[in-house]
RNA sequence: GUGGGUGUAGUUCAAUGGCAGAGCACCGGAUUGUGGUUCCGGGCGUUGUGGGUUCGACUCCCAUCACCCACCCCA
């Protein structure tokens, strides 16, 4: 074969579907509960879009975009991601009109031009939630909670949800002063990635890995310290209902947002042994985003999360998510006569929903009795000669070896019968 | 974008310069229409791809692609 899957990308096979189909139905079932909304967004987007809500100097803009040029010379981008869409979308179809806010989610994929590896890929899905229209702490916990909850129904137990604020603009402008000032005199002891992060992004300074940098940030002022008094009050609120939903948390200053659009509340599930992309799922509190890309000063939190490190973190805690459904019933005709009676059955029972299989590549009596065992259906549906000639059907129970002749529509009405157990 | 590891049958892996093999899976058979167990039979693989060294390359060298792992970044 000469054609190969791109780079970072991947084919979900059947044997994997049932995985997938669970834990997304799982997220829409919750969210649903939780009174959200599905929006779904086209994987492409104006890039001017993410260059506005992302910050430009953010990498996922820098060098993480796949971007494109159509046939008239508009820029494009695929969707790195789910929540600038969102906020085009709500604007765009005025969804701030009539309601006091919108409460939505999203499940599909992403695109980043980023070296594969262990739980990263370059097409790769998330869900996510969306808050839209209130600054309310309670919303902030209330979106936490869900992504928690999600992950606590699926039966995910080693992780932990660390939180933090990053506080509005001011503080968090004041903040960066103190790092910069803080770090100023240590400037050439930093790596060269820390030195050009001291005057971009001086926050980035805290979570580098390189050793001195590391010990250097040791004694960094924290966020914490630099919030003004309604950014502390709103952090305190939020950790108030987070504790009376009964949701664990640990405060850690040190987490740092990739993407600018992000104020106040900052969270992240943190799942250990999924390698060196331990992060399960993040967000926070996005209040500047939707005034930034054009649209008037809406408060709105929200978070995504990625379907392979979910995975992932559910192979490594050995939930098993249910087998592959199998076949109900296996077909087995021997002749002619036997086919043209079986084909209007076969159809009929299709149409009831039950799954019933049927090769007629396969004339011997043992193959076909073979594969209705191989492919696990629970009953063998026989018509041979004899059965055609008298005008019923044997069917055999694969499991216990019980087999009784009944009418041809007979068969039909024990199926659905079994079916309802 | 940088560094390390890996690439042989559908799959898991052997074969350290001399005829490419095994387990599992799959298919067929062991007298006419009863599966799962057992027995027998069934593999012509561009050894990821392209070059090079050599009488001879899965094996050594170079390049390239992909995967894995880490940096980076994040979900």
């Amino acid at each position: 074969m000469n054609y190969k899957i791109p780079r970072g990308t991947y084919d979900i096979l059947p044997s994997q579907s049932h995985d997938w189909h669970k834990i997304i139905s799982a997220f829409r079932q919750l969210a649903a509960a939780c009174g959200y909304e599905e929006i779904t967004t086209p994987v492409f987007e104006q890039a001017q879009l993410f260059e506005r809500s992302s910050g430009e100097t953010s990498d996922v803009v820098k060098k993480e975009m796949y971007r494109f040029t159509d046939q008239k010379g508009r820029e494009f981008a695929l969707r790195p991601e789910g929540t600038a869409p969102v906020a085009r979308s709500y604007l765009e179809n005025r969804l701030d009109i009539g309601a006091a806010h919108s409460k939505l989610y999203y499940v599909g994929p992403m695109f980043r031009y980023d070296r594969p590896q262990a739980g990263r890929y370059r097409q790769f899905y998330q869900y996510g939630i969306e808050f839209i229209g209130s600054d309310h702490p309670y919303f902030d916990a209330e979106v936490i909670s869900i992504l928690w909850n999600y992950l606590s129904v699926l039966g995910i137990k080693r992780m932990r949800l660390e939180l933090n604020s990053v506080g509005c603009p001011e503080c968090s402008k004041a903040y960066d002063q103190a790092l910069q000032d803080y770090f100023r005199p240590h400037l050439n002891e930093l790596c060269p990635d820390c030195q050009i992060r001291h005057s971009q992004k001086p926050r980035r300074l805290l979570d580098c890995k390189v050793k001195t940098c590391k010990q250097i940030a040791q004694g960094a002022p924290s966020q914490l310290d630099y919030l003004d008094e309604p950014c502390k009050v709103h952090f305190a609120s939020v950790q108030d209902y987070l504790a009376r939903m009964n949701i664990p948390f640990v405060i850690n200053p040190r987490i740092v947002r990739g993407l600018d659009y992000y104020t106040n509340t900052a969270f992240e599930v943190i799942y250990e042994g999924l390698g060196a992309q331990n992060s399960l799922a993040g967000g926070g509190r996005y209040n500047g985003l939707l005034e930034q890309i054009g649209g008037k000063n809406i408060p709105a939190i929200g978070f995504a999360g990625g379907f392979e490190r979910l995975l992932l973190a559910l192979r490594e805690e050995q939930i098993d998510l249910g087998a592959r459904p199998v076949a109900d019933a296996y077909l087995i005709t021997m002749g002619p006569a036997a086919q043209q009676l079986a084909l209007p059955l076969l159809s009929q029972l299709r149409l009831g929903g039950i799954w019933v299989e049927y090769d007629p590549t396969k004339n011997s009596f043992k193959a076909q009795l073979k594969a209705a065992n191989n492919c696990q259906a629970r009953f063998a549906l026989i018509i041979g000669e004899d059965e055609a000639a008298a005008g019923k059907a044997l069917l055999k129970d694969l499991q216990s070896g019980e087999q009784r002749l009944l009418e041809l529509d007979a068969a039909n009405q024990f199926i659905e019968a079994f079916k309802r157990n």
